[in-house]
DNA sequence: CAATAATGAAAGTAATACTATAATAACATA
DNA sequence: TATGTTATTATAGTATTACTTTCATTATTG
């Protein structure tokens, strides 16, 4: 118990460092001052409520009592700072895993509880940041293929803005990897849950007719249980 | 052998009709005049180009010596034109699969055939369309996400606009339920399917990390592989 | 207290996403 | 062939977006 404690405050003191966000996504650090942390946790309310092509750094200034140029000395563009918002999202979840599973030996147990955290079945844990969680994961959800569907994408990748989301990838193909070690597929495999992860809720939701979640089966928990039906599939040895 | 090219005139005859888009996405036809066919064909290679971001009616305007007030009594906007071309595609495809199922009868050869048309393994077949394929292909890749994933989307379901798609996804579901009638999951198998299809292509491109196609293998080929696997192993009894 | 940096206020630019209107060209029908 | 209809061009204009610039005013820090 003592270890349990002790390792659950060593994840946690490393979690101001785990979540901080590249500091290339911003002109300056917005966790630094008041007004760019009301930039992020403003931001990503209002971008969830407009979704990203109606969201405006003006329209985020009158909603902050701010002005765009003071914006604009935080972030260059909006699609910076939406990187910014996945990557805090990403850094999130990976240590969400990482708490999860440090004690965990069993893979099977290890991929369901990936599997949970992905599908956000999860309930936030000791939060002090007043980010609103259940609006970041919406952005995710409706916005995060457009941080890398655009023709700057290998830009970006260069300067490793990717690096959260691809290291969730390589942690949770290694775990698929200690599952099935003969399996050629672990990282499209995780890619492809990621993705799924994420679309499947938004087709639940918007395009039904894509999903097999009918009438009052529409819950995370549904998603959940597609997902593991098909990971465990592919792995099986 | 006559019956093959009786059904084969008949499939090709119905592709005039099958191809056509909705018209509810377009203001008049543009395939009933020079000028529409040149905002389509014109339009596909441009946005394959610039990205639908840097796309605007304007360039396209210029670069088939036209005006953006002739391109706007086509089309209300640039996401109807994406709308346009992507049912367009989706509609080529079941075409495609209609071809190259219809006197098939197992449904594991079926399946393969399947995911042969959507990793885009087949030759176009007799083309008088004009229309550039593989700048059509790239627009699918790289911009379709952004066709659902917009606060329109249920607007723009409603309106029918995603048919093609949910078609294609529920003629893919039947096809798995033939194969083994017990798998619970064959419309969200399809659509991750249908997904994964573009993704893996385009993560295998520009996000290699998030795939397992390193070096030379980069190829079509390989990514078919890995979605072979995938769903067999998903649907196997 | 002085120097430095952050923010606010205001204005300005270029491009985008349209809309409107009048003139011309094409086309269809009688 | 004349006439009416529709399609296209040319031109201009508006509102909004995505920024940039400058300068005055506050905070912050040493």
């Amino acid at each position: 118990m003592f270890y349990f404690c002790a390792d659950f405050f060593f994840l946690c003191m490393n979690l101001q460092i785990s979540i901080q966000p590249n500091l290339k996504l911003a002109l300056r650090d917005p966790e630094a001052s008041t007004l760019g942390r009301k930039i992020i946790r403003e931001g990503i309310v209002l971008m969830c409520n407009l979704g990203y092509e109606q969201f405006t750094f003006k329209k985020l200034a009158e909603s902050i009592d701010s002005t765009e140029a003071s914006i604009y000395r935080y972030f260059e563009n909006k699609h910076r700072l939406l990187l910014y918002f996945l990557t805090w999202y990403w850094n999130y979840v990976e240590y969400q895993c990482t708490v999860s599973l440090h004690n965990l030996n069993d893979p099977e147990i290890k991929i369901r509880k990936i599997i949970e955290i992905l599908t956000g079945g999860l309930p936030n844990w000791a939060d002090t940041t007043g980010i609103d969680k259940s609006a970041l994961q919406a952005i995710v959800i409706a916005e995060s293929s457009k941080a890398y569907l655009t023709k700057e994408v290998d830009a970006i990748n260069s300067q490793q803005l990717f690096k959260p989301y691809k290291d969730l990838c390589h942690h949770i193909a290694t775990v698929f990897a200690e599952y099935n070690p003969a399996y050629p597929y672990p990282h499209s495999l995780a890619s492809t849950l990621m993705e799924a992860a994420q679309f499947q809720p938004y087709f639940m939701e918007h395009l039904p007719a894509l999903t097999d979640f009918k009438g009052e089966q529409r819950n995370k928990a549904a998603v959940a249980g597609y997902l593991e039906n098909l990971v465990f599939a592919a792995l099986r040895k």
